[in-house]
DNA sequence: GGTCTGTGGTTGAGTGTTCAACAAGGAACA
DNA sequence: TGTTCCTTGTTGAACACTCAACCACAGACC
């Protein structure tokens, strides 16, 4: 890769959309995860988590899975579980028939936890985003960025490093 | 607000949309975060800022303007530019006519990595995001964030604590 | 002048994330 | 069995960000 030549400089309407893209990102997220944090005092990665937890049977998840499920690292995966283990929000549990295997359990009172902040959260997708795009807009949103997620997915397929 | 009552659950689409939404941003963010770094040492937000003071008169932005046009908190700029002035890819000097204020300013030096970095990074954008978006499609993407960005901007216009 | 109030910028402590190194179990194969 | 390699999950240090506290200056009002 040579970095003088070839690269695909953007238009100027290319660069308004990548700008609005990004600014747009920055807001919401930090929205939603203040929100979040300050009415139920958990953070938009910790709510991920629970999402996924709740969804899934058992409401349990190997740890390497979920890592991969929510894009973070390992490493990432193994911190957040033990903070959100000390506030009793989850437990970890030996996993069966692979010694190495430790699988995250949302306990009751996660679960409660959870139910309480969806409302929240999805308060705020719906009014900062939802809320912004006719369900056609919506629909385009969506296919283009499956997309994205697929061909950054599938190729490097470690986050964790 | 009633935590229990009138929250505007998401229909299963809307769902799927905020997913793509969601992982498509986590791994596009992080894919041209880590880009930069390896290439350049650099980190998107370092990055951003780097652009808007290449794109002001002098080079030059005062430290609140700064924080406001990438909507970080005043804090982390002053942490983020003391971090660049330690690669002396940025200085600070005293603004006129504001004994309190401060600027900064964009090195030559600083000047020469960003244009290296540029190409990194636009071709990143296109590769991952603009490449897998017709014109028409890329066209709603950015009329719908840049809604988002002015409803979340106007109203609780303080980003800072 | 003096006092208020608000703004601009920094600081340091606390918290979350990354990164490299590690220990321990599994899988393949001689 | 023993060797090798891969995967899983954890650890601790380094790094980035947040938050509250703070000082210094500006602007208004008396």
């Amino acid at each position: 890769m040579d970095a003088t030549t070839d690269t695909p400089w953007l238009t100027a309407s290319q660069q308004r959309v990548w700008r609005s893209y990004l600014g747009a990102t920055t807001l919401l997220m930090d929205r939603l995860d203040r929100d979040l944090r300050t009415a139920h005092d958990l953070s938009m990665p910790e709510y991920e988590i629970l999402v996924r937890l709740s969804e899934s049977p058992d409401r349990s998840i190997r740890m390497a899975t979920l890592a991969a499920q929510v894009s973070h690292s390992r490493s990432r995966v193994t911190h957040t579980i033990s903070r959100l283990e000390r506030k009793g929000i989850v437990q970890r549990t030996q996993a069966v028939g692979d010694g190495r295997g430790v699988s995250a359990v949302l306990t009751d009172h996660g679960f409660s936890v959870l139910e309480q902040a969806a409302h929240t959260h999805v308060r705020g997708v719906h009014a900062h985003l939802v809320e912004h795009a006719s369900p056609d807009e919506l629909d385009v949103l969506g296919r283009v960025m499956q997309r994205v997620v697929d061909q950054l997915d599938d190729n490097n397929s470690c986050p964790a490093p």
